[in-house]
DNA sequence: CTAGGGTTAG
């Protein structure tokens, strides 16, 4: 019970709670005269019925005045002294008794709803459903359904109120098989004809993965109503049939029944997920045409709606409508959608506002906001979202935990990746992935596969995106016959189809290593058509080993695929001109330019130049931005002009600045790396020891850490490999 | 007095 004291203090709700009050309730009924409380236990009470539902406590009270026990100006403090209620002999009344047991049931104090049923005069069947809810509530489900089975002793049949509550905890646990015995029961017992039962039990079979159960028995029903029909539609959602789920939400409207907000945010969530604009835009005109657009749940998945189809102006405009209506999940909606597109400043405006406004911040605003902090990406405001997190307790949680592992890692920072994996109190597969990779991306393949094999020792069942992690972490350290071998176990042991990323990190792992006609071989014998981004990496190994031949054949293959693949003219212009065919390499450079390929960005001195500078007046996050600005400046403007000797063989008028501007493209990319678009300039990185001296100069000046992103060879320094020899 | 359907995350 402490843990309601607790949450009356704070005045927020955990989630878990299954009734939902909002905030106002909570305080008009918190603002009610409680005169008597002058013991521990007497407040505990108190919040108990505090906490209760207004309906009930209504009925409780009304059973109090009607025995003629208090005035009605009285109700609210009399109510709320359960112990008075019991001193006077009320809880000895069967109806009164159950309300209590089903008050401390809800509450999640089962001890004192246990005394109070053992203390019941007379039980009946309802007291009895009061308890299993309760049972069900508290997550106690062995205890419900032991419960159930001796229902006899206490003289009572289950009625259709016990099925439905038994019915749904089998949902819950997604046992089918008791959910088909207590089916049969329901269908001797003829309680089917119940709407409450038969839609519980649509909602128990589609849980447990039984679409085809759920759809027959839903076409068998006898009576159905708007309930059995949301329950089926979402039933259909959940199971990602979207169609499906849209046609029957109209041939519910043609039947006659009107949808309400239930299934309203159901049919824009298929909207959205089915990615129908036009649909998505009906039912808004819909739900506004029955005032139901701002609503709590309709409102936010509009927003997410509008978000996941790209039409953020409308997302904006619809949360900005429903002012004060917003919940913390609508926030999440918003911020999300920012975050998706490519507005994570905006996300992080968007979340101080809401910290400003005292949202109550849930652990997916931390993972939400935390993606924002992955994208642009920020170590000072991941650092600043860390500490709200900890402050918060959600350091253990899993899904934040991980996010906070993506974000560290985006920023270079594996030690603080790790250490945020140490504390996640139940690590699940994908908080397993997210450290893994954070070694394989980070320089430190070898504890990437330490801890692979540490996951697999803990019995946990690694993931597609497990091997990915493992492969790219193999192709890293150069070691190809493991590689190959976990490959092979991928497959055969643990039974996960590769998909064209893995494909496409196998080849990457040969042609790295040198083995381009072994990785040529690869491709050629896929069960699949390969892709541009299975060439790519062979492209890459091919400029790395100086093989022209196999450069010209493989970038034909990328073309047909992908006519705008710029990497493949660079690629093959800068292996020209090395080769002095200087009039092959031109001919690379009108290509592009002729089919219009958008350029890779950073590339000329002003690009990165503007470049930087934007970067440093967007991130408001730097405490010191304009001093760094000045110091890159001045350390551009000294390379500049020291810089004659490594001329760009074809352009060698232009040729100083944009070589060495493109290693301040490689230091851009690690200093700033905005969301998606200059990783390229970062993406395939061979580094030599001049600029891996750059870039440690460039991370200290700027006092932020390196990021060493996916094909970083940290241990081939050698000035052959380096990408500051290609000349954009 | 007791039961049934909904939005957001790694």
């Amino acid at each position: 019970m402490t843990s309601v004291s607790k949450m009356y203090v704070n005045k927020s709700f955990p989630s878990s709670f299954p009734w939902s009050v909002k905030d106002q309730t909570v305080l008009q009924i918190c603002s009610f005269p409680v005169t008597s409380v002058s013991s521990e236990q007497n407040l505990v009470k108190n919040e108990c019925l505090v906490f209760a539902q207004m309906p009930k406590r209504i009925s409780v009270s009304t059973h109090y005045h009607e025995t003629g026990m208090g005035e009605k100006g009285d109700l609210q403090r009399n109510v709320l002294d359960s112990s008075h209620l019991i001193s006077i002999g009320l809880d000895e009344d069967e109806f009164v008794g159950t309300s209590l047991i089903d008050m401390y049931a809800k509450c999640g104090d089962m001890d004192s709803a246990v005394v109070l049923f053992n203390q019941m005069p007379r039980l009946d069947v309802a007291s009895c459903n009061c308890l299993i809810s309760g049972y069900a509530s508290c997550g106690l489900f062995d205890e419900a359904f032991s419960f159930f089975m001796k229902f006899d002793s206490f003289g009572n049949k289950p009625n259709p109120y016990t099925y439905s509550t038994m019915l749904s905890i089998c949902g819950t646990l997604s046992v089918i098989e008791e959910g088909k015995q207590l089916h049969a029961q329901v269908v001797k017992m003829q309680h089917l004809s119940e709407t409450a039962v038969s839609n519980v039990l649509l909602t128990m079979y589609s849980k447990c993965g039984a679409m085809e159960e759920a759809e027959s028995l839903f076409n068998r029903l006898p009576q159905r109503n708007l309930i059995s029909w949301t329950a089926i539609i979402n039933g259909l959602y959940k199971h990602e049939d979207f169609e499906k789920a849209m046609m029957l939400f109209c041939l519910m409207r043609e039947n006659g029944i009107e949808p309400n907000e239930y299934t309203f945010t159901i049919a824009l969530a298929c909207c959205r997920s089915v990615k129908n604009l036009d649909n998505g835009r009906l039912l808004h005109a819909l739900v506004i045409k029955r005032g139901m657009a701002l609503g709590e749940f309709v409102g936010t998945a509009i927003i997410d709606m509008y978000s996941e189809l790209g039409q953020m102006d409308d997302a904006e405009k619809h949360f900005k409508g429903m002012g004060t209506l917003a919940s913390k999940v609508s926030w999440n909606a918003l911020t999300k959608g920012l975050v998706h597109n490519e507005k994570a400043h905006d996300a992080l405006d968007a979340f101080s506002e809401m910290v400003r406004k005292d949202t109550a911040c849930d652990e997916f605003t931390f993972s939400i906001i935390l993606k924002a902090c992955a994208s642009l990406p920020s170590f000072t405001s991941c650092q600043q979202i860390h500490a709200r997190v900890v402050k918060a307790n959600f350091d253990t949680n899993m899904h934040v935990g991980s996010s906070l592992i993506e974000a560290y890692t985006k920023c270079g920072s594996v030690e603080d990746a790790e250490r945020v994996f140490s504390q996640i109190s139940v690590p699940d597969v994908i908080s397993w992935n997210s450290v893994i990779k954070a070694y394989s991306q980070n320089s430190n393949p070898r504890r990437a596969i330490s801890l692979f094999r540490g996951m697999i020792d803990k019995g946990f069942r690694p993931t597609g995106s497990t091997f990915l992690a493992v492969l790219s972490a193999y192709s890293h350290s150069g070691k190809i016959q493991d590689g190959q071998e976990i490959f092979q176990s991928m497959v055969r042991e643990f039974g996960i189809l590769p998909e064209e990323a893995h494909y496409s990190c196998m080849v990457d792992l040969l042609g790295r290593s040198g083995q381009l006609e072994k990785a040529l071989d690869f491709i050629n014998n896929l069960p699949i058509k390969p892709t541009a981004s299975i060439w790519t990496p062979l492209l890459a190994a091919c400029r790395c080993h100086n093989n022209l031949q196999m450069a010209e054949f493989v970038a034909k293959h990328i073309l047909a695929l992908d006519q705008n693949a710029a990497t493949v003219y660079v690629t093959l212009s800068n292996m020209y001109a090395e080769a002095r065919q200087l009039v092959d390499a031109e001919n690379q450079r009108k290509l592009m330019k002729l089919k219009e390929v958008t350029k890779e960005p950073g590339c000329s001195w002003i690009e990165v130049k503007n470049k930087i500078h934007k970067f440093f007046s967007l991130d408001r996050t730097h405490p010191e931005s304009a001093k760094i600005y000045n110091k890159l400046n001045q350390v551009m403007i000294q390379i500049k002009d020291n810089a004659s000797a490594n001329a760009n063989p074809l352009y060698p008028e232009e040729d100083s600045c944009l070589y060495h501007s493109e290693k301040l493209a490689v230091c851009f990319g690690l200093i700033s790396l905005p969301a998606g678009k200059p990783v390229r300039v970062f993406k395939n990185l061979r580094v030599c020891t001049d600029c891996h001296m750059f870039m440690k100069f460039a991370s200290m000046i700027t006092e932020r850490v390196i990021v060493l992103s996916d094909n970083y060879r940290f241990h081939h320094f050698n000035k052959g490999c380096c990408s500051c020899r290609d000349y954009w």
